[in-house]
DNA sequence: TATTGTTATACTCTATAACTATA
DNA sequence: TATAGTTATAGAGTATAACAATA
């Protein structure tokens, strides 16, 4: 139903990008819009938010990490990620706990059905943007995603 | 992927991310942070913010377009769009005009010195993550462009 | 009725600094 | 003195809906 059939003054291709084209900042704002409206239109009713949902993939694999180094490793403010965590925990997800060895520390981990929220929302999550139909060819895909990968330092090359 | 999973407080790259690391909204996440973090630290100090930069820079390429086409374009929201002009208005680099023909538009286009701030910035803008030293070879660097432009619909191909 | 742009409100993510409790 | 996490505050950016003027 959302045709973009544009009105009057100009058809949709009339607006030169020139050389922001070529702005590996602005296609990848570009990439990230489009994904992120995919995301919403298929999981969105799920109540699956992509930040959110990486947090707890992250701990599912890394029962007992602590939420520093997960927050430095995801790129998350600390702060911010203290709020998430609260979220977390008082929705029953998360437990945390003080460690021993360092009491200034706090250990987080996956209640049970912190787990199965995890269990029950990972194939959606991993797959929905490879139903969806892409410009992309397979290869292509395949391709973009080591590209990314190296590029952020997590390729097969070596990692932080 | 890296496994690796030891539950101890320690070491760095002991955070297993498994299948994360093939989401394409969490890799574009990722290196989206990082273009950012080299971009303020590089342009941070001259108040070069992308997206500001890009919205004057295709003005600059398309005098007199209006603000509705150029909102849907940029994928920036119209009623954020009116805040970003209003706030370039008051900053001199941007005038605003009803057209005759349809008095419920407005037409964008740069002022002198809206003109003047794009020729001042444009390549330490164009030029800042190439300037970079990167993971990426250049071979890489184009071959992603081409792969995120096609993705995204401004490829060689076609326009949307 | 539909559209263009505006206003108002809220929520997410981010940035920063001050704070606590440990080390 | 440094570190781990918390709190508080502010600022982008975004989403949404209601609204006025115009079509």
């Amino acid at each position: 139903m959302t045709r973009t059939v544009d009105t009057a003054q100009g058809s949709e291709s009339d607006v030169a990008l020139g050389e922001l084209s070529g702005s590996l900042g602005f296609l990848l704002r570009m990439a990230q819009v489009q994904v992120f409206d995919f995301f919403f239109e298929d999981l969105g009713q799920v109540g699956l938010r992509p930040g959110e949902f990486s947090v707890l993939w992250v701990l599912h694999l890394n029962p007992g990490v602590r939420q520093g180094l997960l927050a430095q490793r995801l790129r998350i403010k600390r702060a911010h990620m203290t709020k998430m965590i609260r979220d977390f925990e008082q929705r029953g997800l998360v437990e945390r706990r003080t460690p021993e060895q360092d009491r200034r520390a706090v250990e987080l981990r996956l209640t049970g059905e912190g787990e199965a929220f995890v269990r029950d929302h990972a194939e959606a999550f991993f797959t929905h943007d490879s139903r969806r139909p892409s410009t992309l060819t397979e290869a292509e895909r395949t391709q973009l995603f080591a590209l990314l990968q190296k590029y952020v330092g997590l390729g097969p090359e070596g990692e932080g």
